[in-house]
DNA sequence: GCCGGGTGTGAGAGCGTTCTCACCGCGTCG
DNA sequence: CGACGCGGTGAGAACGCTCTCACACCCGGC
């Protein structure tokens, strides 16, 4: 079936005004809830603006306003595997829900590989949006430095990776990791091994010094077998698990750098047959939902991230407010939940 | 630390102009690369535009063009699961590649519940796209109507519940449901279950009618403890595998609605004792990546993704460029892919 | 040498808003 | 009774771009 119809014209703030017996001005007015309006004149136009299905152009006020009530979130992810990551829906979730009661709307990029990053950052650039929220960043990615060049503010889910003046928020790792691991040193392990995540990630490469620290405060050794990097996501946790096995066949606890990749790592250690934690205690990182309902449910590290989301958001209209660039950086500490697994 | 600068004034086309010695005019030829400049004009102005790091401002841009060059990607979901499905990851990584060497941007809207189907609704209203592509959808949205109620051209991801005349883009779901529930009917097996997709979204809805006109088309009689609602996600198809074992202890095949719910339900058949597919053979629907890397691999309905993501972008480019609304639907072949697991 | 037909260019009118002013009427104060 | 203040209003200039014209120029053909 084929029909066709002509586009109908959208009604101007010229008509409205008309149709209401008032001026261009006390339409914007209205529109824009002055509080210098007449109880009549807004009833009018209020009126009119019904009759007529008037929405306003959003183009021409920002033309003039400079402002588009819009922020993007711009992951910067090879794949889409980031899309599966509970992480991610919770920052999105976060997201939205803070700016919920705003006039913000939320706008997701997602740039996989240098071209569609320019393409990301031109989009930025040409002024779409009023700030950018990046996410997951890889230690070559291209698109701080795209955005940085442009005169649209910026905040960052996580460390930057050179210490550049970006402002950012970010969870303490370092700190959440080395509680893990310290975790399980009092546990009485001592062949610990971990599962980390992706080293070009701040995320990763954090959670993995954390993880080295706990174990140097203790005394001790570093074991570079007991390291095997992960990707993040369960597959990941599960091949990475499986050659910690491999290699350290007596290890006693593994720190696993998130959640997925613990529920792919418990999934191996149950294959392998070694109960947990009786044989191998295992802490995970995040606490996503999936740790309360794994078997056995996990200790993990939780991230405060209703409040990083504020953070993220809070930075971000601080900066668009101001037309400056206050680099202000947050970190969120973490906390552990112990359940079953250690 | 706290650093703050004011926002450097974005240069303009007036400014390109001044500097290159030529009209505003002749810029923007140049610009939006009109075949009738002199290529003395074309090198000072690219000279100019690069000296100035001018950027064109796409409000103003937009406002006398009426176009925006983007184009949405909607999801109507109350939680955010969808992200975690790979099947979405899927359609996102196809519609940017069919993007990726077009003028157009992909900008995705989270919406969930009725509040941000409303601000999602009104920021396509406002004009900030040239076209929508809707997706996930359910029984109760009020996208569809939000949206159609606006003259943004508008493509649906699945058959629409109420048969309106919206254009969209399918795949042969019943079809498919059918092949696969055939195919395990040739196998033999004669207590055939379904682990059903959410029914109050069409997918959902029509592979559990393939499924059933499969059984009719044999004979075999309609026993409703045969079929168990999941939510196309793992943790739901184990939930259901679970429901279904228990109630029908001498299952011999089961045809899952999707891959991520044939991975849980294979999980748990594994957990009973059941072999697969010597036990019970299991049919998936999706062909995700995880279907090949299962254990069993799984046998699966592949639906043409990278055909169905064209299809929506051809379908509304063809609806913008036209400026009216043709309405079209396009239905894409299933293909049954044959593993281990049936 | 004059005219027709390209080809490159610029002037200027919009596009639909917001926002700064100036203005008008009215009540209040000196 | 005139000056003043103030709430409500409208005229008109932006905002930065595109696009339609009209014009100036140069070529070849008669």
């Amino acid at each position: 079936m084929t029909t066709t119809g002509a586009r109908p014209p959208t009604p101007t703030l010229e008509q409205v005004a008309a149709l209401a017996g008032v001026s261009r001005a006390t339409v914007s007015r209205v529109i824009n809830d002055s509080p210098r309006v007449s109880p009549a004149a807004r009833d009018a136009v209020h009126a009119a603006v019904e009759a007529l299905r008037y929405v306003p152009n959003r183009m021409a006020r920002s033309l003039v306003t400079r402002r588009t009530d819009t922020i993007a979130l711009v992951l910067s992810e090879s794949n889409t595997q980031i899309f599966a990551d509970p992480f991610f829906a919770r920052i999105v979730r976060g997201l939205s829900a803070r700016l919920a009661d705003t006039e913000l709307n939320l706008v997701l990029l997602a740039a996989r590989g240098g071209r569609e990053q320019e393409k990301v950052a031109r989009y930025v650039q040409q002024g779409h949006v009023d700030g950018v929220i990046l996410i997951s960043l890889h230690r070559d990615d291209l698109l701080p430095d795209l955005l940085a060049r442009s005169p649209v503010p910026l905040v960052l889910s996580g460390r930057p990776f050179d210490g550049r003046a970006v402002p950012y928020v970010d969870a303490d790792n370092v700190g959440g990791a080395e509680a893990a691991t310290t975790h399980l040193l009092q546990l009485g392990r001592s062949r610990i091994g971990t599962v980390a995540g992706p080293l070009d990630m701040v995320a990763g490469l954090d959670r993995l010094t954390g993880y080295r620290a706990a174990l140097a405060a203790a005394g001790a050794p570093a074991r570079p077998e007991l390291v095997a990097e992960g990707d993040f996501t369960e597959a990941g946790g599960s091949r990475a698990m499986a050659r910690l096995l491999s290699e350290v066949p007596d290890l006693d606890a593994v720190f696993v750098a998130s959640d997925p990749m613990a529920v792919g790592a418990l999934r191996v250690l149950r294959a392998a047959g070694r109960r947990v934690p009786d044989d191998v205690a295992v802490v995970g990182f995040d606490d996503a939902e999936v740790a309360a309902s794994c078997d056995p449910p996990l200790t993990t590290v939780a991230q405060p991230l209703e409040e990083m989301t504020g953070a993220l958001v809070d930075l971000l209209l601080e900066q668009i407010g101001s037309g400056g660039s206050a680099v202000e950086a947050r970190l969120c500490g973490t906390a552990l939940v112990r359940r079953a697994s250690a």
